[in-house]
DNA sequence: GTGAAAGCGCTAACAC
DNA sequence: GTGTTAGCGCTTTCAC
């Protein structure tokens, strides 16, 4: 059916050998069986089957990125890094989505199991940190943008606490005082540690710590909403909202908006992330930036190196996050 | 290094084509060999090398994604369609984006010439008509979502045209007589059929067609605020706008906003597609709906009875669509 | 500079 | 019901 390494060698005169020589980029060729066999080659219009390949070098030069929703423009960038550096260093990236099940996640990390991808590159995971490290022993795996407490492998993320602390001390220096935080009861490390910042800044300010001013619940978007209703059900109402994600702060902002609250001048609202959604409403959302292509870039490169070394970096690499200021904080 | 079916054969005291009998669900398999067998992959945690497996069934039971971006949530839910049926026909689904760059595209088409996976679904492309004929000759690939002229290829869609007839039609019975349109240049057929579907809504209501009406540029977000600025800087203003996707209404809005133009009331704005952020906007969007899911699952479905059998189906699969009204049409 | 041949891990045809 | 073996397409050692 499909053309193969001999019939390239027969077309060319050649043996399979000096084929396998010619597509591997060897020297040890004669200009003139080089010439004949890139002749067959596009005559034939011959493609190396990856599948011989990568079983005889046990190496396919993939890497898979498990993410739990592809909706998410922070995960794209991050992949868009992923597939830039992925490409300087001869690697291909392909993508699946977990639906952040960890039924799916298992089934998806097969593919590093049977051999079918060389390194998996996980932006959040339903895995325990156990798991994790249990897994890292014996294959190439990273965390990027998300950590897991505990777990002992590469990760590349921002200081979710020290980004936090800045966009809450941000607000601080507007001269807020009452600052309410949307959090989440999820799992997930960034959000407590966000949280963790969100305290902190108080903390240094001399600003008390009040337990209504928290709303924690679910990273659905319903929740921004729901958490601003709270607040403006207060006696004393917040006049700033951090929230620990975006999707987060653009619900409250809509739900302040049909509520009648200016939201710039009476009501400042911070986000995290700075997806592309933060531009486009009215207000403009401020918010806190992850560098996602370079997040991509480093754990690829660092995945990669691991991939072809004995002795693996599990470090955890910190990258550098930016307060993106806009009109929902009145700039 | 890694553990292999004869590791499991000698572990089990049996051949590796018994071993390879089990994997397989084989039946002509005693109770006994069968219960050592699964006894030794346990023991030794062994996971079949796919490499192996697909070299020799020259299969892989895989089907590759490619999409332009995967910030945009239509492409997210095609593919959770996708998954879903594939799943259940016991294929995988690994997706990669091309940044609608045609060297990203053939690169990564590369993966079904070197037999890396079974398939490709290509949601929007930059491959010529003639170029994907010649491709689908040798190869299983179907477009979703964007069909492209003159292509003889499996294609799910919907009808662009009559989904297009369907909004405007709509405006022209809310009383709307001056309805501008913001289209784009691209070659992308479903805005080309879209435009049609506007004319068509005109002419039916014997609505003269209006040139200074019609904004064509690309799909970048932007170009909706300037459509926008130029319609109403006409002397006869136009009184609703229907746009050829949800991104270009929405920018349409914001800026309608920033001028202090009430969309709702004073101006009727209508998008396509049903993107995620219709709902989350403010005014919230009144758009045409793509079955997503069930474009995912249908391509998915044809193209591996394509992959499986001798005579390829290439027909053009129409999928139904749907008008979602919301306060951006007053509704 | 080149070819013959072994073997990566697996499945399936064949023999028993 | 089970084992032996050829061979999928490729790379790479070894010999020349």
């Amino acid at each position: 059916m499909s053309v193969t390494i001999k019939d390239v060698a027969r077309e060319a005169g050649v043996s399979v050998a000096t084929v396998s020589r010619v597509l591997n980029g060897s020297t040890n060729v004669s200009e003139d069986s080089s010439a004949r066999v890139n002749e067959a080659i596009s005559r034939l219009n011959y493609s190396p089957n990856f599948l011989g390949r990568s079983l005889r070098r046990c190496e396919t030069n993939v890497i898979l990125c498990i993410m739990p929703t592809s909706e998410h423009s922070l995960y794209s960038r991050i992949v868009s890094g992923m597939q830039r550096r992925a490409d300087e260093l001869g690697f291909d990236i392909v993508t699946a989505v977990s639906s952040g099940t960890s039924a799916a996640e298992a089934r998806q990390m097969n593919m590093l199991f049977n051999k079918t991808v060389d390194g998996v590159v996980l932006l959040s995971t339903q895995f325990e940190a156990e798991e994790l490290n249990r897994l890292a022993k014996n294959y190439d795996i990273a965390l990027c943008c998300e950590g897991v407490t505990g777990a002992d492998l590469l990760t590349v993320a921002v200081d979710d606490e020290s980004a936090a602390f800045d966009a809450v001390t941000t607000l601080i220096n507007k001269g807020h005082k009452d600052i309410a935080l949307i959090g989440t009861n999820s799992e997930s490390t960034s959000s407590h540690a966000r949280e963790d910042g969100y305290k902190l800044a108080l903390e240094m300010a001399g600003i008390p710590y009040r337990e209504e001013y928290i709303y924690r619940d679910t990273y659905d978007y319903h929740c921004g909403g729901d958490a601003l209703e709270q607040f403006m059900s207060l006696k004393e109402r917040p006049t700033a909202i951090f929230a620990v994600s975006d999707l987060l702060a653009i619900s409250a902002i809509h739900k302040a908006s049909e509520m009648g609250i200016k939201v710039g001048s009476e009501l400042a609202v911070m986000g995290f992330d700075n997806i592309f959604m933060c531009e486009m409403m009215v207000p403009t959302v401020s918010t806190v930036e992850q560098p996602c292509g370079k997040m991509g870039e480093l754990v690829v490169e660092k995945l990669i190196n691991n991939i072809r070394s004995e002795n693996k970096d599990n470090g955890y690499y910190t990258v550098e996050h930016k307060l993106i200021l806009r009109s929902s904080t009145g700039d």
